[in-house]
Formats: C-alpha cells, sequence, structure tokens
DNA sequence: CGTTGTGAAGAGCTTCACAGCG
DNA sequence: CGCTGTGAAGCTCTTCACAACG
C-alpha cells in the first residue's frame, strides 16, 4: 500500500494504539492480533489493519504483531523515535505546570527553553529552566536547535507569541491559548482547547437528557 | 433540516464558532455572513450553514447572521448557555493549574470540588477550594449536584479515579491522564491528550522534510 | 489453521449549485 | 440584489469480505 496521503485521522489513532501498546508490553504481553487490540482501542480491527498498511506490512499472518517491533515500528512511521526539542512561551499556571510535567522527556519531547514578556517571571528558575525574555527568543531557537513552539499564553498575546516563533524559524506551533492563530503554510499549528471537549461532553449530557 | 444525528465533528466546530464570535462581538461587529465567518475559522461557508441548519434557521437571508443573536442560538443548542458544576480528581501539577484556570468559570465550567487521596495534600486550599479525600468523592458529587468529573491523576490512577465518580453518578469525564478508561455507555468520556497533537506536529514535520 | 493485507462496497461528511427569501 | 438554507453530487474515511501466506 504505502499511500502518500494519510488521513490525519489516522495519525491520531497510531497516537492511540503507541499508548495502548505501552501498557500491553508493560503487562508482559509479546505478541497482539488487530481484533485484541481493536477491543483494547475500541475501534473496528481492519481500521488498525488499513491505518498500519498506510506505513508497511508489520504483522505476521497467522500469528499477530510482535508489540515491541510493533511500537518501534509506529514511533519511527510518526517521526517519534527521536527527540524533538521544544520551547515553550508563557509562563503562567499552564505553563508551570507543563514545564514540570515528566511526561514531556519521557516522550521525547524536551522542552529546553522558557519565555515570557513579564520582568516578575524572567530570571525564575522552573524544573531547572530559567525563564528568559520573550524578545530573545529567536536567538536561542537557532542556538538550542529548536524545532517546536509550546504557546501557553493569555489568548490575546497568542498571536504575538506566535509571530516570535514563526520569525525563529520553528517548524511546528502547539497552542494551548484559546485564539485562533494565523502562520504560514510551512509552519504547522495543532491547537488544545480542552474547552471543545467540555462542549462536546454538555452537548452529549444534555441531548441524552432529551 | 433539524436532523437527529449531529456529527462530532460539527460540535467541535460549533465550539470554534462561537469563540471566533465571541472575538467579533468584542471588534463591535454586528453582523457576519458565513463566508466571512469561514474565512476566519478557515472552513468552507456552506459547512458552517449546514452545522447550523441542523439546530434551526438562525440567518436572514440577504444579510448574514446577527453575531450576538448567533452565539446565542449556538451556545444554546450545544447546552453551555447554564452552569456546569464540575468535580476535578488529582491535584497534581496540571490540577492545580485547571483549579486556578479563569476561563473555567468564565465558560460556564465551575469547579466545586477538588480530590485527591494523598494525606499530605487534603485539607490544602487552592483557589479557595478546599481538597477533600477521593473517598467522600460521592457524597459531595450528589451534595454539590455536580454532573462533570475531571481526572487529572497520574494514568495507574486514572481508572479507579473514573470508578469512582461513575459511582456517584455523574453523566460525563473529561479525562486528562494519558490512559484509556471504560466506562458504561450511558456516562460519557471525552480524552485531553496532547501528545497527540504533539506526535501530529512531529509526523507533519518529517513529512515535510523528505 | 489463523491472522494479516487489501480491493471493493458502504457510510458519512463535505462541497457544490441553486432555489428561496428578506 | 445578496446571502441563507438545502437537495444532490462528490469525496474521503471506514468496514466488509476474502485472497494471500507464514
Amino acid at each position: 500500500m504505502k499511500s502518500d496521503h494519510i488521513p490525519s485521522a489516522t495519525i491520531q489513532r497510531l497516537a492511540v494504539y503507541v499508548q495502548v501498546l505501552g501498557w500491553m508490553q508493560r503487562d508482559q504481553v509479546k505478541v497482539v492480533s488487530s481484533e485484541a487490540l481493536a477491543k483494547a482501542c475500541d475501534v473496528n480491527p481492519s481500521q488498525i489493519r488499513k491505518d498500519l498498511a498506510y506505513f508497511g506490512e508489520f504483522g505476521v499472518r497467522g500469528v499477530g504483531y510482535y508489540v515491541e517491533d510493533l511500537i518501534t515500528s509506529i514511533k519511527r512511521s510518526l517521526g517519534v523515535d527521536r527527540v524533538w526539542r521544544t520551547a515553550l512561551v508563557g509562563v503562567g499556571n499552564l505553563g508551570r505546570a507543563l514545564l514540570n510535567h515528566k511526561e514531556f522527556k519521557a516522550r521525547g519531547f524536551h522542552i529546553v527553553g522558557a519565555y515570557d514578556c513579564d520582568p516578575f517571571k524572567i530570571g525564575e528558575v522552573i524544573s531547572g529552566l530559567e525563564v528568559m525574555c520573550t524578545k530573545t527568543l529567536s536567538d536561542w531557537v537557532k542556538e538550542l536547535d529548536i524545532e517546536i513552539g509550546i504557546i501557553t499564553t493569555p489568548p490575546e498575546r497568542a498571536q504575538r507569541a506566535a509571530n516570535h516563533l514563526i520569525e525563529s524559524g520553528v517548524k511546528g506551533i502547539l497552542n494551548f491559548a484559546p485564539a485562533r492563530i494565523t502562520a504560514p503554510e510551512n509552519v504547522f499549528v495543532e491547537y488544545v482547547d480542552f474547552f471543545h471537549q467540555l462542549y462536546s461532553l454538555a452537548f452529549s449530557i444534555t441531548l441524552a437528557g432529551q
């Protein structure tokens, strides 16, 4: 198969597969069938086989998939079989929480720079990282070889933070601020807005109550 | 139109429309066409008209949509035109950040209970809320009329937290822990795992670099 | 024999094109 | 005249069913 265009839904699911496979590996499971993995991920078995087929043939017919190998293969396919260096802009409550979040390093996303424009925050050390002035961002991005920016500013400062990051030459932005931001085509932007999910919940509950 | 089944993609987009319309309202914009709103939300104009048509006829032909009315209509359609009372389980870094997050109240999601099983955390007051023992959760959920639970525990304790919430009778769960949880059909579960979005970014950047 | 990999069928979402209406 | 609301077309993603094969 090895198609060129891959649905973004597939990418999202592959991330889930990796997570679930990780738990299986910790439970000493060596081999898994698409059916078993499907049940654990709450999707259709052929969906899994098709998702994997976009990237290659990772299974053994009549047997299934070797858990460890499959994790490696999916991670390589997603491009997360290496370290990604990131910078965080906006050291508020959420920014602090993310800087202290152990999972980032564990998953290969190293936060190597923390930036804020508030003079009272500059110089503070959080989780071993000194908060720097946002204006000096572009020097550091090149110096530290940063490819991904994380925005945790208030919404009204999100676009300015994005501009700083884009100027500095980052290739992707993860935006936690509840604001749309514009970026050139070659800079990828992903949004994290958990209020969308809260809205979904509110809607589902309301609908079910009718 | 007024269909019964509504695509979840539509719900996600409606949340975006509300956000963008809010910004327009702040900028004194009174009327907006589907084309203008579409540009701001980066979607197709007919997509917007179709999404809205699931819930009613909110526009005026030849004119467009009245911004204020449309916000009200969408919020009512989503069921977010009222206060939702929520409880948070797991007072770690992320839990603390969310408890201090002003936006929750602003958007109608009130966190009225904070729970943890760590005796050192119980009794601590965060953002005016005393952390209570998770074991007492179900008493409070009924007492405080809580409908939504927010899980911010470590992954290995997510299912236990979920069980407590489900027993207590919450109708929906927002899970920030990087773990799949199982719940009965009548309890809705939404996941927030920003590593999925980081994976998407990593993949897009890797692909573009080829 | 059992499970994968995959073409074909099916379902669902998105876009088009235009009738309907203020 | 201009923009909404919507049936129909188009397209993409998902599921099925089975051939391929270790």
